[in-house]
DNA sequence: TTGTAAGCGTTATCAC
DNA sequence: GTGATAACGCTTACAA
């Protein structure tokens, strides 16, 4: 294993001093152009790697955004992480990921991780609220911190996301016009309460009435927990229309229908979150919950970049809230077309 | 924002030297246990969290692994980052995720970023066989680089990876003695090579003629682009058996059946790659080529870590290559059962 | 058991 | 224009 190349080895070769050999290498217009061609040239045939460790100790930045989220496999969130990579990748930042599996407690620990690396600022998935304490902590440091969900309650930090209450709203209301006055909802349990709110107050705006037993609670989004949702939820009979909080729930819960012989939408109405393209490819196109997530992605990016460069005045500020405002992408599984 | 806290804020505190600061968090046993606890405690009141830039400064370690893959919407590849990226934490490292868009220059610029950020290793599911020289280069340097493709050729690197060339083999097969003679193929492209050996191996080993109308290519795994190969690929009548190179392209293919009212399997058999959840969920559930994730993870985590250690001998060794075994996960679309 | 001093590879400050 | 010198926050000899 050849040794690593310093400015040092290229200023020895040169007979320079490493201050010289450090501001030719950034173009710095100090430096002779004579001198700087040469110094690149140097370091161009001997390999030279720039050592972004030392740099960062000495400059107090890392270039470096901590990205947490539950899961790299919720297409919506890891879609959101690969745009936003992109984008800071732009402005010269990298990414590192960690992932909390819905964990409290991993969480925390990741915060604490990314923290240690010294990163410049992190996206957060939060898995829930009951790191709150500690989110606040580290935006009250100084370290901007920008969540990825939000809703009705105050926010704990800055804040971008996708207004779920008014999603669920939306698709709830939709149902309802259509004439369904039971509509059942699968949900993913905590992590979905906005979203479940949402569909409460339509039953409270146009005073349907709630009942536990249209409810289906799961434990992650996917085909299978769709699958045993429905057939909880229609144990007693189908329910005619039904919300669930992702594509793959709704998806699942379609499988289901299909092999009792149920249609979709004929016999029961289909709405998913998300507008994943299994969506609008599935057996029935799936009606579905859509939001812009380049506007997403571009404004919680930016956001980012206004914190890191207010970082003492951002303390004092009340936490910025950004919703984004989903639609409805209307297709046959409703029954509205 | 409050000045961050230093072990010399803890050593000035309790009138000690850093150094014994320094020992007593990573619990050495040099140091008085009564000192030791006393330092730990003051670190934990003033909110104390070490510097691990300045810590790989000096030990010339990072604990980062660098993860490149093409994008992270690919869901077996994020699947394998997000499987590795709790495997590598329990080992005390961190994951630095870059995605190359599928392009040579970016994939470039990610190695270079990652070995400039002093990564102890670096995954890489290469877009394909330009950067050979680079990786050389990188494995020679003593960097441990391993890829997580491979095949027939020789590799530039360590690798993991699953036998594509077996996978593809086999699914053609599998069609072949259900007796269809005329198989088409919807391949990605370059990144596509070794499944496309496997599928032409068949028609060579069985005389079959190989025909080029036979073969769809698509620029990326979607369910429009497997949709759009259908209609390319069945432009002239129905192809009686297609194999898919991912299980989107095939799902997308069944769409396009299912419009024309062509039944899977009675009139078109289909074969996807991958076995997603999404192929177990489908209309007609899809027969997929499958492999053991946990074992290419399991294998590669490990295969990185004894790199690590032997750091220096790794350079005169030949590279080592690590592959799984694919298997045919049966259903109902290709019409065997 | 604790302290002193050197060093990791850069950048920043200030002379010359 | 270029060069000393200090600093970033930590670890690691080695000394006391």
């Amino acid at each position: 294993m050849s040794k690593r190349i310093r400015q040092e080895d290229i200023a020895k070769e040169l007979g320079l001093s490493i201050n010289t050999v450090s501001l030719a290498l950034k173009n710095s217009s100090r430096i002779n152009e004579e001198t700087r061609s040469k110094v690149q040239q140097v370091a161009k045939a001997l390999n030279y790697i720039p050592n972004s460790i030392a740099r960062s100790l000495v400059q107090k930045k890392t270039d470096v955004i901590g990205f947490i989220l539950p899961k790299m496999t919720n297409p919506v969130q890891i879609e959101t992480a690969q745009q936003m990579e992109r984008k800071l990748l732009t402005s010269g930042y990298n990414m590192m990921l960690m992932t909390t599996d819905s964990d409290k407690n991993y969480e925390s620990q990741a915060l604490d991780i990314l923290l240690s690396r010294q990163v410049d600022g992190i996206f957060l998935f939060p898995t829930n609220k009951h790191n709150q304490d500690k989110i606040k902590s580290i935006r009250s440091a100084g370290i901007p911190l920008v969540l990825l969900s939000g809703g009705r309650y105050k926010p704990s930090s800055d804040a971008v996301y996708m207004n779920q209450f008014s999603g669920a709203y939306q698709a709830t209301e939709h149902l309802a016009k259509l004439g369904y006055r039971e509509i059942g909802f699968i949900t993913g349990g905590a992590a979905n309460v906005e979203k479940f709110d949402g569909y409460q107050a339509v039953l409270r705006d146009r005073q349907l009435e709630f009942r536990e037993e249209l409810v289906a609670r799961v434990s992650h989004f996917s085909y299978e927990q769709g699958y045993k949702a429905a057939s909880k939820l229609m144990a007693n009979g189908p329910v005619r229309a039904v919300l669930a909080s992702s594509d793959y729930l709704a998806l699942g819960a379609l499988r289901w229908c299909r092999e009792r012989g149920l249609r979709v939408p004929e016999d029961v109405a289909l709405i998913g979150f998300d507008d994943l393209e299994a969506a609008e490819y599935a057996e029935v196109p799936l009606t579905s919950v859509t939001y812009k997530g380049e506007e997403l992605t571009t404004k919680a990016v930016s956001l980012m970049f206004r914190l890191i460069e207010e970082q003492e005045r951002m303390t004092s500020k009340e936490p910025e809230c950004i919703e984004i405002n989903p639609t409805l992408s209307i297709r046959k599984s409703c029954g509205a077309i």
